[in-house]
RNA sequence: GGUGCGGUAGCCAAGUGGUUAGGCACUGGAUUGCAAAUCCAUGAACAUCGGUUCGAAUCCGAUCCGCACCUCCA
């Protein structure tokens, strides 16, 4: 069992193969708080939850950094027009994006350094550049990376430079740059940067925004480490300049494995900010989704397609997740008070082998989901002839536990069951006993309300979370 | 112009030489005081045209269509 994933840097499938062995280095780029994100933001980090969830399901550690990007032109132009100290402004949404994560059920990286509080690694990395001969400071006191000196560039986004020449969407007046396409690694002080600068050997101004990646991953990582990840729109120029300026200061490969996942769109185009066709996430909640829905939704498309978003496959992902928990009370209601598990009944007893051969192969979320919808199938089946006996129904929830910590969205949340609630459950029965459905179907409503459907079966009347 | 990713049933979405992928919806049935919910059953597909092969959604060639990146972008 190898777990094999998509380097972009290769262009095909490897098996992932920590450089120490054991633990799994991985880097993140993260959202530049000027604004909330966006749901296609998350779903890119959608899929490096799935990634490090894996990893850690495949029997590895797994360190994780994520980046906040505190500081551009976007933190600065909006922190400026209302007011506020660039800190305070992009603290509100750093915030948000927290609380946004939760609601996803993604699991927290182990670090998330903010790029206000890397300036001086920055400007160490950008020292050691000057001195190895990649870097220039230009008339207007920028300093800039010559990509001409770094002879691989080009190598993770496969550029033709010749190809780029023609492609002619280079800016060439507005800076004195020795090459069109060199990028910025230190921008001097402007006047609508108001107080947001920090003094260098250069002069005053801020850092370039490839610059936090490779200053922030090494200091936290060590100058290679296994896993990068974004977005296939990161991959150029950002990763690309972020490979330039770390291998020319170290002279050791970056990253072993570069991990890109497709868009979101929306009607067939990207969702992006520009394009204005995005949604928050707090929109689509206060639509009435849940955040699980949404994960669903994010989840369970493969990373390296585009996914389309649509609220109607939202309202069938809220049918599958009901059949899924449907699922799950079944089986916790045969568990009884057993506290022993035996083995797995047979129609779950390859369902593990199925979900990891599917997800070892690139995480293929699709088959993984096949194998557990199987299962469900395969129990229901069998539960209608024989009920399962208990130890072996206790087997079946710890499976999904286990697969629940790769997935985050089979076990339902546990609800409590008010004594409100359940004196009205009482009443219902005695009412139906009696035969009285006008009083029965009154009550049926008030659970109702009170966001609990009741169904009567053989076995007396049960609850379920609407 | 350069570089990539795609086109699979009503919708979403795996698969990549032979065997039911899966989900949602539809329809039928079971169950029910009536419902709701649930469960079971079920049909239907590989963009087009050629080629290779005993056999092609899968390999090869050509064509059509869509999307993205080429210095803000997850």
């Amino acid at each position: 069992m190898a777990f094999r994933i998509y380097n972009t840097m290769s262009r095909t499938k490897e098996e992932l193969l920590p450089i120490d062995g054991k633990q799994v280095r991985m880097y993140t780029c993260g959202p530049t708080v000027y604004n909330y994100a966006h749901i296609g933001n998350f779903r890119a980090y959608m899929f490096e939850d799935l990634l490090r969830r894996y990893i850690k399901f495949c029997g590895f550690e797994v360190v994780q950094v994520q980046n906040l990007t505190d500081v551009d032109d976007k933190t600065i132009r909006a922190s400026i027009e209302q007011g506020l100290p660039l800190k305070e402004y992009t603290k509100k949404y750093i915030d948000a994006f927290f609380d946004d994560l939760a609601k996803l059920n993604i699991e927290p990286a182990e670090h998330y350094p903010a790029a206000t509080n890397y300036i001086p690694e920055m400007i160490s990395l950008i020292e050691v550049l000057f001195e190895k001969g990649y870097a220039y400071q230009s008339d207007d006191g920028s300093v800039y990376y010559s990509i001409d000196k770094f002879a691989e560039y080009g190598k993770l986004a496969r550029l033709d430079r010749e190809g780029m020449q023609s492609g002619a969407r280079v800016d060439q007046d507005e800076y004195d740059k020795d090459n069109a396409a060199d990028f910025a690694l230190w921008k001097a002080y402007v006047p609508e940067d108001g107080d947001v600068v920090w003094d260098s050997p250069w002069g005053r101004g801020r850092p370039g925004w490839h610059i936090e990646c490779s200053a922030m991953s090494m200091k936290l990582l060590g100058e290679s480490f296994d896993i990068h990840t974004g977005g296939v729109d990161n991959i150029f120029p950002h990763h690309e300049d972020e490979i330039a300026q770390s291998e020319a200061a170290t002279g050791k490969p970056y990253s072993k494995y570069w991990m890109h996942c497709g868009y979101l769109v929306v009607d067939g185009r990207k969702m992006s900010k520009s394009l204005g066709n995005f949604y928050t996430l707090r929109e689509v909640l206060d639509r009435g989704y849940t955040g699980r829905e949404v994960r669903y939704e994010l989840l369970t498309g493969h990373y390296r397609q585009s996914l389309n978003f649509a609220f109607k496959s939202l309202d069938a992902n809220r049918a599958a997740l009901k059949r899924l928990d449907e699922f799950s009370a079944k089986i916790k209601e045969f568990i009884g008070s057993e506290t022993e598990a035996d083995e797995l009944p047979v129609w779950a007893a390859n369902t593990r082998a199925r979900f990891a051969e599917a997800m070892d192969d690139d995480m293929n979320i699709s088959g993984a989901m096949a194998a557990i919808f199987d299962t469900v199938h395969a129990g229901n089946k069998a539960i209608a002839v024989n009920p399962t006996p208990g130890k072996e129904a206790l087997a079946v929830s710890n499976l999904w536990k286990e697969l629940d910590t790769v997935l985050g969205l089979l076990v339902p949340q546990e609800e409590e069951i008010s004594l409100e609630v359940e004196e009205l459950l009482e009443d219902r029965t005695v009412a139906r006993a009696e035969k009285n459905w006008a009083e029965s179907d009154r009550i049926r409503d008030a659970l109702a309300e009170r966001g609990w459907t009741v169904k009567d079966t053989p076995e007396g009347p049960k609850l379920r979370k609407l």
